[in-house]
DNA sequence: GTCTATAGGCAGATAGAC
DNA sequence: GTCTATCTGCCTATAGAC
């Protein structure tokens, strides 16, 4: 079949829409950036971005809708890696760690702050953020500890949360004193919690 | 002298204003809410709030001073009771616990997740709160090692780090799915940390 | 201290031309 | 798909009367 199946290299434009919105909102969050903000950077107009995402809340829920898909991808490629627990817990600190460094929070993180503010949708999409990725954790610990890998006493769900909390108030903490290695300390005395 | 030092009864209205206006930003964010939204709930106008608070940054100012001297006190207090170092994080879990059971988040926490839209003074305000916090519970992190009472590695600082963000984290988490006990469970294992 | 009135800006959103 | 033009509403803030 001579008709190519390589992605398109031009515009996309939604997909530049969602990459720009997708930085202001790790960065500013969803109440901190504006259509204005992002049909600036790509040089539309805002008229534009109603055309492809219908009003700013659509917007919002197709970026987290992203977001969580590419998160569930980086999760199961930590599955495929045929790690054990500990390891398994080191790369998920690495997944945030790499966001932190990229000068960005956890979407759904700093969405969570902004909990009582979102949309309806945008609130059911960030709390199933936070229960399939706890579920994940959860399951990693369990595993770890029935192995004898894992140290830890409790509900997995508990140390889970404690965790998935952790890493996420840590991030938060980390800017507002712009030192990254403070967050991989602070990723690493949470990890011995468990007994990693 | 016959002149009576007890305070007024009377409004107090700056009072009143931070007090509602702190409920506002601990529930909604600094972006959160408007000098509207306050006026509207004191039964005043928006122009009689400028007159006690020059402008937005300065009532958030004023709002997170009052707040760290407030938690300082109460850290002041548990430094008073004469508790052994897990005595005293137990203590200090139950101040946040009361915060979110009252549905609202730390005050420097959701400011925390705005940070990059904050005014420069209130930057620096919240950056100063997890400072002395900090500081505070390493000290007791420290000292309960040294006592034997608390079993950890490593530099107290990151401890610290990692039971403070945790709480900040798991506020934010505790309001994604409306569950106080899991915000209980998740703190009592973020405490096991350090063998509290 | 509190008000009315108003300014000026920016937000999200829509209609309709091209 | 992208534009110009426009709408409506809310925001922070100020001037000046009472």
């Amino acid at each position: 079949m001579p008709v190519s199946t390589t992605p398109r290299r031009a515009p996309d434009t939604a997909a530049r829409i969602l990459d720009v919105a997708e930085r202001l909102a790790q960065v500013r969050g969803y109440n901190g950036f504006s259509y204005a903000d992002v049909a600036a950077e790509l040089r539309i107009t805002r008229a534009s971005l109603h055309y492809h995402f219908a009003g700013k809340s659509e917007l919002g829920a197709a970026l987290v809708s992203r977001y969580t898909a590419r998160f569930a991808q980086s999760l199961a490629e930590i599955d495929a890696r045929g790690l054990d627990a500990p390891g398994m817990l080191a790369a998920f600190v690495t997944i945030y760690a790499e966001v932190l460094s990229g000068g960005r929070v956890c979407l759904c993180g700093i969405l969570a702050a902004e909990y009582e503010t979102l949309p309806a949708p945008l609130r059911a999409a960030v709390t199933r953020f936070f229960d399939d990725t706890g579920t994940w954790l959860a399951r990693v610990l369990e595993r770890g500890r029935a192995e004898g890998a894992l140290t830890f006493s409790g509900d997995p769900a508990d140390a889970a949360d404690a965790i998935l909390g952790g890493l996420e108030g840590a991030m938060l903490l980390a800017r507002t004193r712009a030192d990254l290695a403070r967050f991989g300390a602070a990723a690493h005395a949470l990890l011995r919690c468990v007994g990693a």
